[in-house]
DNA sequence: TAAATCACTTGCGGAATGCAAGTGAAATAT
DNA sequence: ATATTTCACTTGCATTCCGCAAGTGATTTA
């Protein structure tokens, strides 16, 4: 028998997937400060500004783990520790992650003016970055 | 006295901006709607396959006019009907929608292939195609 | 050996969601 | 002219999700 999907989607819509994927207040924070920032400790996400609460964290990072796009391993140097790191799946968000700052940058007022100077000067190279960066951490993790 | 804003956001960062607008299981779809099917009244919006709850769709519809995403008038030949229409705002929402649907289709098994292969092969031009819409329904509308 | 730190989990009240049914105004059919 | 249908919603209710405070067990540091 084939085997049935663990779960259904609404649609078969790509931008449903997306939205059922990341479509929460929450998911797209964690991977900017995963991105940006660096992070990839859990008292590390809970550090940021927003201010997200425990349980809704733990979630989230099992949430995104299921879906493939960030990774889990326990740190070799703290046994008390789990680094997340991004998949190829979860750095390949970077576009979508400029973008939506790129909008709020154009039509709020917002804080962050250097990240923003630096996507509208070149946003490919940004993204570039990402990339490397975390191809880097990859390598040496 | 200066006057105090309506609401206070978590933070002053774009990219949260963006998620306490659009970061929610509905927002993103019914502006997928309106930029590549064209829909512009409730009841279209409830016709989709994803099947939004009615009250659901009139809270999404009041927040983004509150957030000067989409804009409604009464539609002329019909008193009964309220036409919602993207806003110069909600049109530039175009690149963040085609890069969600990018990503969902390189990493997802999904549908609607054409428009898929539309964005691949020239996302730019699907992107002024929306834009070259949405101006002319503003004309005659 | 005791205290801190780590990544969570649990319990609880309130908010958001999904579903079914209802409402009133305007349009259409008879 | 009246009845029915269509339109954009509201309302009520059960379930789920969320934020907050507190607790847990494993590991590490003092």
């Amino acid at each position: 028998m084939p085997k049935k999907p663990a779960f259904e989607r609404r649609s078969a819509c790509p931008l449903n997937a997306s939205v059922e994927m990341l479509g929460d207040r929450w998911s797209l924070l964690i991977l900017r400060d995963m991105m940006v920032r660096g992070f990839s400790t859990y008292n590390e996400f809970l550090s940021s500004h927003e201010k997200i609460a425990t349980n809704v964290l733990a979630d989230r990072l099992k949430r995104l783990e299921e879906s493939g796009i960030i990774a889990s391993k326990p740190d070799p140097s703290d046994g008390r520790k789990l680094i997340y790191s991004l998949t190829p799946k979860g750095i390949d968000l970077a576009p979508v992650l400029a973008e939506m700052v790129l909008w709020a940058a154009r039509h709020e007022k917002t804080g962050n003016q250097a990240l923003i100077r630096q996507l509208k000067s070149d946003k490919a190279q940004v993204i570039t970055h990402v990339r490397k960066l975390w191809a880097e951490k990859h390598r040496t993790a």
